[in-house]
RNA sequence: GGUCCCAUCGUCUAGUGGCCUAGGACUCCAGCUUCUCAAGCUGGCUACGCGGGUUCGAAUCCCGCUGGGACUGCCA
């Protein structure tokens, strides 16, 4: 720095911001107007160091997404590189950084493309005077993500952590497919693409050059797909975090399990999983799906019982028959089917109609996994003291 | 205000002068299937911002306009 110094790259400057902004008036070109330039100051209690924007000419950014992008030095102010303070600002350090560590490629978010040129002319600075030259990183910068009010992600206002995303159940292969689609597209027509072709395939010069939408619902069936094509091993070992925490290495912040932990039995959440993989989207569904599977008794939503059970005199008079009937027959999917649909059909409902107050005595809820696979399940047991529980 | 970036269905995009009466995916709508909910299948709606050029020919090239965005700190 002190080279830099020594050269002219630098120097000391005393102005207050409220000095700059009275000598700017109605001045058009932005930033600070050098007033401290050649005032040759040294370095004080309240200096800053600015940097001395060579006066003519230009600096092109060899941008790999954008191409050549020139910014004329009229335009780039001394802009501050280090405070009063001593504290090395951004622009400065980040390239003293990445000259440290050898960075061979930049590749940024495009906000941070107005301020590249003078990262080149810092580094340009620092290879005259420092005794070591290092070729100037590639530059590459990303469009934006914006929000539906087509403004930059931003951390206060959008939910941008990735870990709310990986809480709430979203596979991390989904997501990183989905955010390479973000300004990217595979070759072919299949969206859904692998990380190792992705790797493979991608390439900054094909990025796309316009912002983009983060747009949850695609995210969101793409998880779906993903999960589904997850095989019935794969999707039990990963369903883990969300059915038995205490047992995973890493579960959701603050998660609980809708059930006492000690009700809950692989085997049997085993033998569920695959009914329940084909229909969510999101594996932070899972416990809502077979949560009365390990609840002591059902769960009992209100609005669906007093709808489907409380004021029918059909659905109870169904689920009366069908005690008797669940009692005597057979216990696999198929009978239990033909049962519901033959005490139904006594009382002039399809199976539709019948299986829904049957469906929410047991799992009070009216939308879950298939039915009578379930009943296996639970067993003829439970779910006769289920239904009568619901009388 | 200044500088820079950007501009194809509502959204993400394919498209690099003729293959485009513009393709795919998500969403939405309709239908099929169906024990609920999904999934799946079939079909449908919807786009090259505007105006000038260049060219035999333009979504594709050039200019202007309009619109959007980013940056404009002794923040990063």
């Amino acid at each position: 720095m002190a080279e830099l110094l020594d050269r002219g790259y630098l120097y000391f400057c005393d102005c207050t911001g409220d000095q700059v902004q009275a000598r700017k008036g109605d001045n058009k070109t932005p930033g600070y107007d050098g007033f401290c330039r050649d005032r040759a100051l040294a370095q004080g209690p309240r200096t800053a160091l600015r940097f001395a924007t060579p006066v003519g000419g230009s600096t092109v950014v060899h941008d790999l997404i954008r191409g050549d992008v020139e910014f004329s030095h009229g335009v780039i102010d001394d802009f501050v590189v280090a405070k009063s303070s001593g504290a090395v600002l951004y622009a400065l350090a980040n390239v003293v950084d990445d000259r440290n560590d050898r960075i061979s490629h930049v590749i940024r978010g495009e906000e941070h493309l107005p301020n590249t040129p003078k990262q080149i002319l810092l580094w340009e600075a620092l290879n005259l005077t420092s005794g070591l030259v290092t070729p100037i990183p590639h530059y590459a910068h990303l469009p934006l993500l914006v929000n539906e009010q087509r403004k930059k992600l931003s951390k206060r206002k959008d939910p941008v952590a990735t870990e709310m995303y990986r809480d709430q159940g979203y596979l991390p292969e989904a997501f990183v497919n989905y955010l390479a689609l973000l300004g990217w597209s595979p070759s072919g027509e299949e969206e859904k693409i692998d990380v190792s072709t992705l790797i493979r395939e991608f390439r900054l010069e094909d990025v796309s050059h316009s912002p983009a939408f983060f747009d949850v619902k695609k995210l969101l069936h793409l998880n779906g797909t993903y999960i589904r094509e997850l095989s019935p091993e794969a999707f039990i070992e990963r369903a883990q975090p969300w059915v038995s925490p205490s047992t995973s290495a890493w579960s959701p912040q603050e998660y609980q399990t809708p059930w006492p932990v000690e009700n809950f039995d692989p085997e049997l959440f085993g033998r569920v999983a695959p009914l329940v993989q084909e229909r969510i989207a999101l594996m932070g569904e899972i416990p809502a799906m077979v949560d009365f599977f390990f609840l002591a008794d059902a769960p009992r939503d209100d609005d669906a019982f007093t709808k489907t059970i409380a004021t029918s005199e059909v659905a109870q008079a169904v689920l009366r028959d069908l005690v008797e009937e669940f009692a005597a027959v057979n216990w696999d999917a198929e009978t239990l089917h033909a049962t519901v649909m033959s005490v139904g059909e006594r009382h002039e409902w399809n199976l539709r109609k019948a299986q829904a107050p049957l469906r929410c005595a047991l799992t009070g809820r009216l939308v879950g996994p298939p039915l009578f696979e379930s009943l296996v399940i639970l067993g003829r047991e439970e779910t006769i003291r289920r239904i009568e529980m619901a009388l």
